[in-house]
RNA sequence: GCGCCGGUCGUAUAGUGGCAAUUACACGAGACUGUAAAUCUUGCGGCUUCGGCCUUCGGGGGUUCGAGUCCCUCCCGGCGCA
């Protein structure tokens, strides 16, 4: 009995995209699925009635937060992450890779996760020599050392204490601990890091053997490897075939296990995702999910779906929306900027969220100028349904065998 | 009527001889991709070939190389005494 199972529905003719039923023990999901991002045990500003009426299936919340306040044995005697924020779906943790990356090399810099390649100065490493850089996430031997931006306290997470913070947190899913690289390291560090993302990955995944005792876990391994197609695939490949021993009992037998489903990582110009995720789902098993980190924006999706992603998170619905930037069909808007003071209709006239059939453009603008929490909790919803609306779009434009058409309708009107 | 205090960029302020002028808010625009984010950046007198140029601190006049700042006068507001 496997903690997820995985089941794929109908594919993509001549691509590696495809739409199916993902397992897991708190439900299921209809995949391609976009994952809402709820770092620490919330999705900012809206409460889990929303989050499931905006059509959210699932949501993610954070290793490192989480850990770090209010402490995983805490969420562990509130009974887990899905008692613990009454959220009743499928839930996943991040394993606090990417705080690697956004605590360490791009702390401060401008770096993020998807930069532009129309500004290549960033992906000069010799730019970014600056080891001495204060940071708050170090890279070691064995693990990472991380200076809370809370209260300065230090903390060395190992993949082995990212793996048992993830158990006490109690997601369905959860990561592997990885390094997120930036692309203004250079080919050597990338190298280097990738042997240390693959270790960890097997450290990870021995870890998890021994703690997921009732197999109600499904653990996810991440691909990582930067833009270099060599890294990316020997990635690929390694995170695929790895194997480690699980014993059945008394009698002294043993069955190997593998990654119940992978993850693709990385910080990447916008320009090489396309190709990094084609490499990486030409390698990967077939039969298990991919989930790519941290991606995206409408135009990611299409490009990530039908080259075989299942599964998406971004802060980017929620994140924009807290701050008055919309999601529509034409693009996005500004809803503080003038235009809308007095504009009564609804964001989208057609959409089905709860803000559009409630609410004006006027009375949003309102809400953000009088600095109102209601702003960004009704900008947030219709941001969310817009978002994992799309995505669930596309997965019946692929049922319905028009996903090129859908595509193009799409991305013509949608203007970034 | 007399005395005192005060009038600075939408508002509130800083400024006591070198100032296109402080700070906050408001306003305008932008950014955000496994969330140190209900955050951050930037503009906010006009023009600019980005070197500058012109016009500004209640009105008018004066002193000075130079005035938001000093002097005279008028206008307006607040307080006190008649």
């Amino acid at each position: 009995m496997n903690s997820i199972t995985f089941k794929i529905e109908k594919k993509l003719k001549g691509k590696l995209g495809r739409a199916g039923i993902l397992k897991t023990p708190h439900g299921e999901i209809e995949t391609p699925a976009f994952v809402v991002v709820g770092t620490k045990a919330t999705v900012k500003s809206v409460n889990p009635e929303q989050v499931r009426d905006a059509g959210a299936q699932v949501v993610l919340a954070n290793t490192y937060h989480l850990y770090l306040q209010p402490g995983d044995e805490t969420v562990k005697k509130m009974g887990g992450l899905n008692k613990m924020m009454n959220w009743h779906g499928p839930t996943m943790t991040d394993s606090g890779g990417f705080q690697i990356f956004s605590l360490g090399v791009a702390y401060k810099k401008g770096i993020s996760k998807v930069i532009q390649i129309t500004n290549p100065s960033l992906l000069i490493p010799e730019r970014f020599d600056d080891t001495d850089a204060p940071r708050l996430a170090k890279v070691g031997q064995d693990g990472v050392s991380f200076t809370s931006h809370l209260d300065g306290s230090i903390h060395y997470i190992t993949p082995e204490k990212s793996i048992q913070i993830q158990h006490n947190l109690g997601a369905d899913m959860i990561f592997a601990f990885d390094e997120c690289t930036s692309p203004s390291e250079d080919l050597k560090y990338q190298n280097e890091a990738l042997e240390r993302t693959h270790n960890w990955a097997e450290r990870s995944l021995r870890e998890h053997n021994k703690l997921n005792t009732e197999n109600k876990v499904a653990l996810f391994g991440i691909v990582q490897g930067g833009r270099e197609e060599k890294l990316r695939k020997k990635s690929a490949k390694f995170i695929s075939e790895l194997r480690v021993l699980r014993s059945l009992g008394e009698a002294g037998e043993a069955e190997e296990i593998g990654f119940d489903g992978f993850g693709i990582g990385g910080s990447f110009a916008k320009e090489d995702m396309s190709t990094a995720v084609k490499w990486v789902n030409d390698i990967l098993p077939e039969d298990k999910p991919r989930h790519l980190l941290g991606i995206g924006e409408p135009e990611d999706l299409f490009m990530g779906i039908e080259n075989g992603v299942d599964l998406f998170d971004c802060v980017l619905p929620t994140r924009l929306g807290r701050n008055g930037t919309i999601y529509t069909k034409y693009g996005k808007i500004h809803i503080t900027n003038t235009t809308y003071r007095e504009d009564l209709k609804p964001i989208e006239e057609d959409c089905e969220c709860y803000t559009c059939k409630n609410y004006s453009r006027a009375y949003l603008a309102h809400l953000f100028h009088g600095k109102e929490m209601l702003g960004g909790t009704l900008a947030s919803i219709h941001n969310i349904h817009f978002i994992v609306g799309l995505v669930k779009k596309i997965r019946q434009s692929i049922f319905d065998d028009n996903f090129e058409e859908y595509k193009k309708e799409f991305l013509t009107k949608y203007v970034k």
